[in-house]
DNA sequence: TAAAAATACTCCATAGGTATTTTAT
DNA sequence: ATAAAATACCTATGGAGTATTTTTA
């Protein structure tokens, strides 16, 4: 998983449960990100999300995967972060 | 910066100090990569490299952004490795 | 003047949108 | 029957390649 982005849509799923009001949240259309993720799940080769649940629920590796996803969203952000206020190091 | 990738060539730059070297590095040609590099600094509205530096030198953001690259790659590595031995929970 | 980096294109792959169908309740 | 997810198809953007032109030491 190499796009930031795309762990972004994979928390808006799981926060949300449901794959029409991630993409509302995204601001975006349901089968992209339905597909972003279906993409998600052959690189890893393994599901994600269990698709038979109601409402929609992580698989165990789906929650391993969120708790990582969160931790390099955040990293990510910071290092952003840490950028733009010209912190001039010494 | 979203794409981990390209924090992958601007530690490759960083590290060969050289856009050809780290070109090679990363098995892609030169303009591609300074063209990414530019990019990145125009998102970050801040230069990453003195390209008046020789050899080619990292600005003081371009090494605190350096320190935040390897996190997010380490962070990025760690959780898709986690997934992988296939606790293929269902 | 020789190296390294920057431009100027061209091309293609990836990602997103819309319309529609399928699937589960 | 309905609501949500999947599939099909189309388009657009971004990223990479080659060729070439600056740049600067």
């Amino acid at each position: 998983m190499y796009d930031v982005k795309h762990l972004r849509y994979f928390v808006a799923v799981a926060t949300e449960r449901s794959f029409t009001r991630g993409a509302e949240r995204l601001n975006m259309a349901q089968p992209p990100l339905s597909r972003r993720i279906h993409e998600m799940e052959e690189e890893l080769g393994t599901k994600l999300f269990d698709r038979e649940a109601r409402p929609l629920a992580l698989t165990a590796t789906g929650q391993l995967f969120y708790e990582q996803a969160i931790q390099v969203i955040q990293r990510a952000e910071l290092s952003t972060a840490e950028q733009k206020p010209a912190t001039v190091a010494e």
